[in-house]
DNA sequence: TACTAATTATAAG
DNA sequence: TTTTATAAATAGT
């Protein structure tokens, strides 16, 4: 259909192949559409161009994805199963991973498994508790004596305070005043501090993740409830 | 194109439409692959008769699934997504949860993230790694009891056959003899504990997962080595 | 399914 | 891009 017949084999002039290819693919499109409607069909046409360039048509009562479901469905394959393999397979090891942290994490509380470590494993694992705890008792010092150093501060802008009020009035023995004062602040911090690191209150509850609601679940002895986030 | 001119909508006639339905869906893949010939393009073309047949073209460079792989990236579009919602949420979950799990052990090895924790959270943090000390160092206590208890029982039968060797061969004093044998051999059960929980040696390496190797890759200062499995 | 008149698609300009 | 002569597709038989 032309003014010449043609060879079905590729155009080897590319403005020719360029046009040839917008023309009948406008026409294959007008096919499809036609088909839909008259014969009552089911129609997904997706072309790419030499270029790349996508032009997709699908029967309007019906999405690609869907045909593209009742497709492998009819033809008996299954398109996503390498996905589908490989989100499993990338689940189960999270899980793997996941299991394997909650197990450090029993035995660094002492939960349960102790009984499936060796003696030189408690060992181990004694002496490593011992230095997390020299550690974190380190950070709390660090942090009390920051909040220590603030107060001091503050208190010294009182104090300077207190004294030009004092002075003000015109009265004496400011210094020993404020200088009570901020012994008493500074004492105070660091006792409170002691108390409540021997102490049985303030349980943090970090709050870990619902999933697995019960992983902390304090039980008898010596559970208790350390829970991130 | 035909003896007569067509409006395009449904052919009520059946007989007419399965017919027309025969004829123009050769013409189509006849097009399809034509401009597949002609013009380089890939092309699928899938289409499901009325009754639920299929029929499919797909051009002979590529696979319908790798032109669908091709077709959603190029959509920047995810069809598979839907389909495995469930599983990708999953996914998803488990990262979360595994990523505070590693926060926890970060924080319970005291390795980083202390300086997130408040002076409450800190108190609290020490304490319980006091507590899962004492814990893991009373089950230490109890295998080395154990242990202890086997020696014991061994000696006991050692010591009877010294007696009755002894006795045999008309000698006097075995009591003594073999008592001494027995606690000498009970203090050094317990004398080697004490010196190994207090002492340098010992790393357990469990080995946790490959996937983050630097994990608990020791540092300086207080970093160790406590790797599961 | 095969024929063919009439319509439609398109190759070439 | 639009035109048009011609090939191709197809509606009706």
């Amino acid at each position: 259909m032309g003014r010449g017949k043609i060879e079905i084999k590729r155009i080897e002039n590319s403005t020719n192949r360029q046009v040839t290819y917008s023309k009948r693919r406008a026409g294959i499109f007008k096919k499809a559409r036609e088909l839909t409607v008259l014969c009552d069909a089911e129609v997904s046409l997706i072309i790419f161009s030499s270029t790349g360039k996508v032009t997709e048509y699908i029967s309007p009562s019906i999405s690609q994805k869907k045909l593209f479901d009742r497709y492998q469905q009819v033809q008996q394959i299954d398109l996503w199963e390498s996905h589908y393999e490989q989100l499993q397979e990338n689940l189960k090891k999270q899980k793997e991973v996941n299991n394997k942290l909650r197990r450090e994490i029993r035995l660094r509380t002492g939960e349960s498994d102790l009984n499936e470590l060796s003696l030189d494993e408690l060992r181990s694992l004694e002496q490593n508790l011992e230095n997390s705890t020299k550690i974190v008792r380190e950070r709390k010092y660090h942090v009390l004596g920051t909040q220590s150093d603030t107060y001091k501060k503050k208190n010294r802008s009182l104090e300077e305070a207190y004294r030009r009020l004092v002075h003000a009035f015109g009265g004496g023995r400011e210094d020993e005043d404020s200088h009570y004062v901020l012994a008493n602040n500074e004492r105070d911090v660091y006792g409170s501090s002691v108390t409540l690191a021997n102490g049985e209150g303030s349980h943090i509850s970090f709050h870990l993740q619902p999933s697995q609601p019960n992983l902390h679940s304090g039980g008898e002895g010596y559970s208790y409830n350390l829970q991130i986030e």
